[in-house]
DNA sequence: CCAAAGGCAAGTGCATGCACTTTTTGCCTG
DNA sequence: CAGGCAAAAAGTGCATGCACTTGCCTTTGG
């Protein structure tokens, strides 16, 4: 092998191909369905299979993707109906989150949310989706990290990165990012007057309408004809 | 090694050395902060140390235990801050199947539910611990599957497998049966006439209860002297 | 007597090799 | 020409071996 390790970054290998390829599942790069086969991996990564087949295990056991018995790995296929599960469970997931801030946010974490909120209104008049979509993921997260509880906030962040392959085109609906904002600003000003109940109904409807949105793109995408293919095996 | 396999359970080796051990921590068999050395768990099992890798690293990816690279593997430490995270989540996720199931059950699945409860009040009236232990787990278990909905379902399971080893003793405290069955009623009683709040209401309170007598044993428990040995480390 | 250095044992991380399973291919038969 | 079968190819599953890292213990200089 070449000296120490090309890829320098930190953890060993196998934590560098679970970050690696699931980064490539959650992006979209991989699609769901598709086939990784050990060895390709291996010479793609430039590393034994070993550390490949370890890397494969431990996504599988996230659900990123589905390993059968002596027939190979794929990215993990999500059917519709578990796609509505897991967008269900969002809502929820979110509905707590946004409650327990409301309850639960110090002062500063107040501030910063609102602060940043309202710095994203100018990405929603100029139009910019890509620099919406950061503070997007930024409100988010504050809203997980706000509830402080550290399960739910890996729950969270797990069921949401299982999401985010699906969530992908939404803000190209026309308008989507105006009223994205809109549903944004009424659960601030709930948790910025320690409305619990409101936060929570405003978080779910925010990802329920997301969910909505994005169950257009899922029945007319690739994942139906995966699915088959998967089926056919 | 001789012929097949001796352990001739389902799937590969890895997926029951996977089972076996998250049943060994899932028991309490193995303590928190216990280390999992890679060659006497490979002795023990007879197989040789590539499958115990890979079983540790998918056990590490769900939490169950904690992986220091080039330091081994111990059975994941679970702080009291983190514990309580844990049992708060437990009861928003158990309110969440409960609201669900008195929305969503089936005429079958209500009548199951109420039935075994109603059965079960007989083991308490004999003072049955381990009978009503099974009873308990049941009937949760109906309830998650009563939300009809997988992901949610996964995710409780889940939480619920990893809070088990703090739940074990809370049936020793006196009277503690009878209250969880007049709890359980609460919850079966508002999910028969479909009042989702209520159900969700009395399914939170209920966990939050075994959750406090819990942590009156999660306090004097090894957990702390362990975490304490790691620390130390 | 203590601190730093160095060496040793234990144990982890990964590559490689072989056995076994699944899939494919090519040939034969009806 | 479809169907079936057998052998080869492809690919997975696990064992083994060696390099490297870590923690401990001894040694040595102050």
């Amino acid at each position: 092998m070449s000296g120490k390790r090309s890829l320098v970054r930190s953890g060993t290998t196998v934590d560098q191909m679970v970050r690696a390829i699931a980064d490539r599942i959650v992006t979209g790069y991989l699609r769901p369905g598709e086939r990784l086969d050990e060895a390709s991996l291996a010479a793609r990564f430039d590393v034994s299979r070993t550390p490949v087949r370890e890397a494969l295990g431990q996504l599988s056991a996230i659900g990123l993707v589905e390993r059968r018995p002596n027939r190979g790995a794929i990215v993990a296929v999500v059917t519709q109906e578990h796609l509505a599960s897991m967008f269900e469970s969002m809502a929820e997931l979110e509905a707590i989150c946004a409650r327990f801030s409301a309850e639960r946010m110090t002062g500063a974490e107040r501030r910063s949310l609102e602060s940043e909120h309202q710095a994203s209104a100018r990405m929603v008049q100029l139009g910019a989706e890509e620099d919406y979509e950061y503070f997007n993921t930024e409100f988010h997260s504050r809203l997980y990290r706000g509830a402080h509880n550290t399960h739910i906030h890996d729950l969270t962040v797990a069921t949401r990165s299982r999401l985010a392959p699906f969530r992908r085109a939404q803000f190209m609906l026309p308008g989507r990012l105006a009223k994205s904002w809109q549903e944004h600003d009424v659960i601030v000003t709930a948790i910025m007057r320690g409305d619990a109940a409101a936060a929570g109904k405003a978080a779910r409807d925010h990802v329920s309408i997301v969910s909505e949105a994005s169950a257009v793109f899922a029945a007319v995408d690739p994942v139906e004809s995966r699915l088959t293919r998967y089926a056919r095996r």
